[in-house]
DNA sequence: GTCTATAGCGAGATAGAC
DNA sequence: GTCTATCTCGCTATAGAC
């Protein structure tokens, strides 16, 4: 969002972005002091403010980065585990996993995402559905444009595209999502696959097709 | 936790922790500050202070108390919806409404529970535990014995209670608490009942019993 | 002309003395 | 219950260095 004008080398725009994603993360908003990021994209403080107008600004702009870049990485994982995929168990539960790490792992986006959301009654509303828009629900879309795809060739017994794949969200990720706190705390690898593997189990009761059929 | 003392007139001190549950809940952990929180509980700061050693404290304080009345409600919740439960899918919808209104409706319980979750990070682990045993989990180890229960009374066909338990509040409530933010943005009691009959006709195609049959 | 370094302002915080 | 010491914050201003 509105930077403060096209001033500045860019090297020093990346360093200083690079750096808020990093402190903003880790502390939050409120506790991130300009210092801190100054000093950690080792520029002065009067650089940041050269190209970002104040502190709500470069917030936003790199939760905003963030939220798309996420969307893109998730992209390329569905692209992975759903496009070619033969058994729908196998092909779910390795997408489910690699998407909470994805997501959750420790120093990742997660930890912006966690910022925002302890943000959000502070955020102007165009904002934050701008962040929903670049982040969750674009992914949440792309997601349910894969499992259309998917019932197309027989794989699942979809009707309600939207639906399966926000239940699919809920059952395969967000219960690791809420145990780590949106990755704040560790969770264990073997924790993860095991809610994995049992939301897929139960999401293909909901929705699989005849050649996913659980026992 | 800790308290300072036994110094001070309980009423004075039931203001405080009255207090300090909205302001907390209002503004969150950093940004509530302790003249804020004197001043909305009509005591000087200086009582404040008698009464908790810090703001460190306080907070703690009331979020363990705000997490243990919850959990008491929700129980009330299920005792009402679903231990005299004649017919499933009325029960369980009518549970799930309820909860997602008493969870996050505006000012009540779930700002608290916002504020702790942004502030998980700087929150030493015991103390975490100790919320979460009074909140979410010996809310979500009520809902498993009422579901084995009900399993008992062959309304449902559960196997495992903590797993549908589990699966249960993700279907039914997580997506609520997402769209809302935990109670921070309003979401339409019509979106909370379309999602709440979603995720009890999912549920049921996973858990339920023969009498519960879903088309 | 963009950067660094530093000094400082005004506001608001915690914490505690009176 | 008031008042204040001390700190840190966001942000600006003034220097000079590459």
């Amino acid at each position: 969002m509105a930077t403060t004008g096209g001033a500045g080398r860019p090297e020093k725009r990346k360093a200083i972005t690079r750096a808020a994603t990093t402190v903003f993360g880790r502390e939050g908003y409120v506790r991130a002091s300009m210092d801190a990021i100054a000093a950690e994209a080792g520029v002065s403080k009067r650089t940041v403010y050269n190209h970002f107008a104040d502190k709500e600004t470069l917030f936003l702009s790199v939760a905003l980065r963030s939220a798309a870049e996420l969307t893109e990485r998730l992209g390329e994982l569905m692209a992975k585990h759903l496009d070619r995929m033969v058994d729908p168990r196998r092909g779910l539960v390795d997408f489910a996993v690699e998407r909470a790490d994805a997501v959750l792992a420790a120093g990742e986006h997660g930890a912006l995402g966690r910022a925002i959301r302890a943000e959000v009654a502070n955020i102007p509303a165009d904002v934050l559905e701008a962040w929903l828009e670049a982040g969750p629900a674009a992914a949440q879309r792309d997601l349910a444009e894969r499992f259309a795809a998917l019932a197309e060739r027989g794989l699942l017994a979809v009707v309600d595209a939207e639906l399966a794949a926000e239940q699919f969200t809920l059952l395969t990720f967000h219960g690791v999502a809420e145990r780590s706190f949106w990755g704040a705390l560790p969770v264990a690898g073997e924790e993860v696959e095991r809610i994995a593997a049992a939301g897929v189990d139960a999401f293909l009761r909901i929705h699989g097709g005849p050649a996913a059929a659980v026992k």
